[in-house]
RNA sequence: GGGCAAGUGGCGGAAUUGGUAUACGCGCUAGUCUUAGGAACUAGUACCGAAAGGUUUAAGAGUUCGAGUCUCUUCUUGCCCA
């Protein structure tokens, strides 16, 4: 027989699609759209099996849309600016335009072997010049918005290398690759304004009742409202300042207040300008990092001003003021009141320097003689105590009280804040979009006119200076206007984020010239309606996403959209065993071997390896696994086939060997049958005709079910167990050659997403329509069923009767079955719970 | 510390949403065949038991005629926030 040689059907069907542009998006707009959207990936070199996994998840929505008739858009794109250019840039002394280019040519090969349906003339790459001027004149409309401004910000500051840190590049408080202790800096740096949005972007979650609820829950944590109240405090001496306005969101806790503390950026500080304490307590704190986490962990340190300040509600209490380390100026007022009891931070603080701690709220039954704190602060519910006309209120009710009357006093006012923080979008990096902007001589900024967009990245660019290479690139940073004004460019280039936050609008028209967006093509494919990839995104890209499409919209009556994504899915990771050798160095899976005894050992030196346990592929683990190698060996649709069947999509999966090998031979198996249908030269009818129909019949509704609800593990198994019925109706030779392989075609149809290389051959002899296969609803209706006799809620019996049953006839028949029988012997029967076509309870009297 | 998931055979997992638990696949066992392979086919495979039968969805309790599914408590693992 004819062996199905996927090396050759493969690449024949690929070419066809190709040329035949099967995936190019159909521009009739009376049909329905869907447009589906794979998150695109950053081209670091070759494809991994999370890229394999997220594009097949797509594709096999994206063809099963087609089959239904929808006009799909599903394009693919490259993220393509970022800082592992210009690292591969210096150590293969390549130019970051020229890695990048070379990785895509790779990835995009990589990505066409595995059959997917993408509309490759859409293409975009966020590095082009042609994207990134839109972006520029996006930043331009940004700024004359106000939604893009400057300031000062620190930074994670690398003194070696002279250059920014992003947060991830500092590891345990040093540059990731000096080893230098990290610094805080002040620098100016860019930032978009998206804390202007804040109730916005929370409001919007409500009505995303497709994404999942993990997300938008992490959305709604990152946010961060929270209902508090802003204090002023007297300052005791007369001062510069005489007051200090305080955030908090325990305003119930004040009488338990025993110090304030401000942020060492807070108006104060000016007084301690020159103070020499001062300055080295703030040097000491610069060595700390920037992150929330790092100033969590870091020791809480302060800074005694001498200043005391008067408790508004019991001005004998004066609070000692301090400068602290763990004061951020971004939230709130950047002043707190500090209430030891009840904060753990406050707590440190206040053992530390020998301040007072009085509780103030107490749990439950607990005797407020015998309520202490030590080292731990309360941070519960409770009853208030010590706290004058608040004391035996619980803290909610003293929260609303504290504020009416600290409002009726005009001592402060109910404020709501959120933690989230404007979007600081500078990087002090070379490959990345310039910012288009200029300053002259007396440092006014300048946006540049649209007419001068783009602005280029030079070609030209040394990359082993430190810092900032296009700071130091003078040809280009010096320039002047087209009025012969000498200005400076803006040497930041933007974060990548802002990048991938509007590329799925650019799908819509990826060749528009004079916009980013085309209008029209916007309003017939936005939003997009199923959105898949990583849940490490969760929180960053999709929240700027969302962001950039309500800047787009502000003060914009033509675009309406506000939410990009209809549907979100997020899918899992792809896993593999870990393996180490006695060393305890890791290996990768094909350096090691199965030895006769079941014992792994290295293919290289025959030593033992150590099976570690299974986790999440990672290069720094070994334990990858190059999709091209196993197309090579097994062909796309088997990869296609085993990284569906596993496991639901949006958990892990196990890769393993055995796994697509068993989904090759599984392909082969489909073939064999395939060519036997076909094959057959019996045409009486049989007796098994209908229950074929029937059978086919279902599996179209379940496979249809399954793949709406994304489970393609179990469509997965509606088609192993569709295989097995038809293979035994071809042995056992049961059915009519004309039911056989009409409802044969039907299955060939629900391959296609799946496996399109052999759905498509196979179908090559049959038929060469394709259609998605409708189920009808009256062949889902059984005559028969079956029926569970219990008796005092265990099974004791079946019984397979017409459907719709009488219960008086079952429970006759019910009595007639011995095991049955046997169980109600000597007993009462008090009652029947007879639920129709299900089951049968017969309850006796104990 | 807080929040959210999840826990089902040797393994990945299914269960029409409260109604036959363990579908489907992997692995394993036995057999058949052969161009001896990392093949194909057939049968078996939750656990205990020779069998009849009994037990079983992390542990314990509850609601119910009936719980993998709902409620509570505990344990474990993962993720997010601090």
């Amino acid at each position: 027989m004819e062996r199905y040689n996927i090396k050759v059907v493969e690449k024949k069907w690929q070419e066809i699609w190709s040329k035949k542009k099967v995936n190019t998006a159909n521009l009739d707009k009376n049909k329905r759209k869907f447009y589906c959207l794979e998150m695109f990936p950053y081209p670091s070199g070759k494809i991994h099996m999370g890229h394999v996994r997220n594009y097949t998840i797509g594709d096999v929505l994206a063809r099963y849309k087609k089959l239904l008739g929808f006009n799909v858009l599903h394009p693919m794109g490259w993220d393509s600016f970022g800082l592992p250019a210009e690292n591969a840039a210096r150590e293969n002394n390549l130019h970051p335009k020229d890695w990048t280019k070379k990785n895509i040519i790779t990835m995009k090969r990589q990505l066409k072997l595995l059959g997917l349906s993408l509309d490759w003339n859409r293409e975009i790459s966020t590095c082009d010049p042609e994207y990134y001027k839109h972006q520029q004149e996006f930043f331009l409309e940004l700024y004359s918005k106000k939604l893009v401004y400057k300031k000062d910000t620190y930074v994670n500051w690398d003194p070696a290398e002279q250059t920014v840190l992003a947060n991830e590049q500092v590891i345990d408080g040093k540059g990731w690759r000096s080893g230098v202790p990290v610094e805080r800096k002040k620098l100016s740096q860019w930032f978009f304004n998206i804390k202007k949005f804040s109730q916005n972007l929370l409001d919007g979650l409500e009505k995303l009742d497709n994404w999942p609820d993990k997300v938008k829950l992490m959305q709604k944590n990152w946010i961060g409202k929270s209902y508090g109240c802003e204090i002023n405090f007297k300052i005791d001496k007369k001062n510069k300042f005489d007051k200090i306005k305080v955030f908090t969101t325990r305003p119930d806790t004040i009488f338990g207040a025993s110090f304030i503390a401000l942020s060492l950026d807070h108006p104060v500080s000016k007084i301690f300008e020159k103070n020499n304490d001062f300055i080295s307590f703030k040097s000491k704190c610069s060595k700390i990092g920037t992150t929330e986490e790092a100033l969590a962990i870091a020791e809480k340190i302060g800074f005694d001003t001498g200043l005391f300040a008067l408790n508004p509600l019991d001005k004998k209490i004066k609070l000692p003021i301090y400068f602290a380390n763990f004061v951020l100026m971004d939230y709130g007022t950047g002043a707190i009141f500090g209430c030891p009891a009840h904060d753990q931070r406050d707590l440190d603080f206040a053992n530390k320097y020998k301040l007072k701690v009085l509780p103030v709220v107490k749990p439950q039954n607990i005797n407020s003689d015998n309520f202490v704190i030590k080292n731990e602060a309360y941070t519960g519910e409770g009853t208030l105590f010590n706290s004058h006309f608040l004391n035996g209120l619980e803290v909610n009710e003293a929260i609303k009280k504290i504020i009416t009357i600290i409002t009726k006093k005009k001592l402060g006012r109910k404020k709501i804040t959120y933690r989230l923080k404007d979007w600081g979008v500078s990087r002090q990096r070379y490959w990345g979009c310039p910012i288009p902007i200029v300053y002259n001589k007396k440092g006014k900024t300048i946006p540049l006119k649209k007419k001068n967009l783009p602005v280029l990245l030079p070609n030209d660019v040394d990359l082993n200076v430190n810092g900032n290479p296009l700071e130091k690139h003078s040809k280009w940073k010096y320039t002047k206007l087209s009025s012969g004004e000498k200005v400076v460019r803006e040497t930041d280039t933007l974060d990548t984020f802002v990048d991938s936050s509007w590329y799925f609008l650019r799908f819509c028209s990826p060749k528009h010239k004079t916009y980013g967006y085309d209008l029209s093509e916007v309003k017939y494919w936005m939003p997009v309606d199923q959105y898949i990839g990583g849940v490490e995104h969760a929180i960053l890209h999709l929240l700027y996403s969302r962001f950039f499409m309500r800047t787009l919209g502000f003060n914009n009556k033509k675009f309406s959209y506000v939410e990009p994504f209809k549907s979100l899915f997020t899918q899992g990771m792809v896993c593999h065993q870990t393996y180490k050798n006695e060393k305890n160095q890791w290996l990768y899976p094909d350096e090691v071997e199965k030895k006769s005894d079941g014992n792994l050992c290295s293919k290289k030196d025959g030593k033992r390896v150590i099976a570690g346990p299974s986790e999440a592929m990672s290069k720094s683990k070994k334990n990858t696994v190059d999709p091209e190698e196993m197309i090579n060996m097994y062909g796309a649709d088997s990869i296609r086939w085993f990284i569906l069947s596993d496991s639901p999509p949006e958990r892990d999966v196990q890769w393993s060997l055995e796994g697509v090998s068993a989904a090759f031979k599984f392909i082969q198996k489909l073939w064999k049958l395939n060519l036997e249908i076909l094959d057959k030269k019996n045409s009486e009818s049989k007796t098994e005709d209908i229950f074929l129909k029937k059978t086919v019949n279902k599996t179209i509704y379940n496979v249809t079910k399954n793949l709406e609800n994304f489970q393609y593990n179990v469509v997965i198994a509606n088609i192993h167990e569709i295989y097995n019925i038809f293979n035994q109706h071809l042995i056992n030779n049961k059915t009519s050659n004309e039911t056989l392989q009409n409802e044969w075609e039907k299955i060939i149809m629900l391959l296609i997403p799946l496996v399109p290389h052999l759905a498509y051959e196979c179908s090559e002899k049959i038929n060469k329509k394709f259609y998605w296969p409708k189920y009808n609803s009256n062949l889902l209706k059984e005559e028969n069923c079956t029926v569970v006799v219990q008796v005092d809620g265990r099974k004791r019996g079946i019984l397979e009767v017409p459907i719709n049953s009488k219960e008086d006839i079952i429970v006759e028949k019910s009595k007639n079955i011995d095991n049955v029988l046997k169980y109600l012997e000597n007993k009462e029967i008090i009652k029947n719970i007879y639920i129709k076509n299900k089951i049968l309870n017969f309850i006796t009297k104990k």
